[in-house]
DNA sequence: TTATTAGTCTATCGAATAAGTAGGATAATT
DNA sequence: AATTATCCTACTTATTCGATAGACTAATAA
């Protein structure tokens, strides 16, 4: 199951979709449209700018706004960023591997088939992008 | 994420599918085998027991063994059996849909890629039994 | 019929994680 | 200097996860 966290990074990003290069948002504008707390808006917020999927501008006149087109931001990339991991199993994540504790890899038949439920979950999360949603 | 749970149950699966017509298998040497704690593993039998995936016997020579063989048993079920639902999001679920608080489902565009996450991650784990592991 | 064996069931506990809050620090405008 | 708005850290609270305890029930064997 996605987080709240990834719920709301999602909407919020789709916020910010809508209103791309027409200058920063305020937090509080996106968290009232989009019926997010605001204080935890703030932190999630604060994680995507600092993966470098939004930009921000500080004092009046300032807020969030996307670093890049809509189009080339993923889900996938979202929801490792406020998530972590999309697969199944630590040790077949792509990007936040950890080793099995009590299997080995060789024999274990396990991560062969949850690598294959990751790559059917990337085939779609890798392609899809803001826009379209 | 899977739970330990599931992982444990999986395991413990794949072990009874290996003496599958083979009579009872004690819970105490299913948990000694695979390393799984006892009492959790009672739990997580109790549980594949009542969604009729296991059988089980009580008493000197009893123990538990597959309802079925294994290849009639698909990860998505056991899953389900023991986290709930696979999809990303309750509003996508098949078997475990819960309205979402928030979004009119009409325009909402995320339940959409959600639905085709499900799908992919189902045409995998639907496909794949216990005779796979 | 009694002792033993082994699954059934309920309650609970501690730790970890998730969700949300508080409040001040920092930077950019006016 | 005052104001605006993001940045950052620490915390609180609620829920879930992983695991355990202990009594109950059914089946077999002496």
């Amino acid at each position: 199951m996605l987080s709240k966290k990834a719920q709301y990074a999602i909407k919020a990003l789709s916020y910010l979709s809508e209103r791309y290069e027409q200058g920063p948002v305020l937090i509080g504008e996106i968290a009232e449209k989009q019926h997010i707390p605001l204080k935890f808006l703030e932190r999630i917020l604060l994680d995507l700018n600092k993966a470098g999927v939004l930009n921000s501008k500080k004092g009046k006149g300032g807020g969030y706004f996307l670093a890049g087109p809509p189009e080339s931001v993923s889900l996938a990339r979202v929801i490792r960023i406020v998530d972590g991991p999309i697969a199944l199993l630590p040790c077949v994540s792509l990007n936040f591997y950890q080793k099995c504790d009590d299997c080995d890899e060789q024999s274990c038949r396990l991560n062969v088939v949850f690598a294959d439920v990751r790559d059917a979950m990337l085939s779609v999360l890798e392609n899809r992008t803001l826009r379209d949603i």
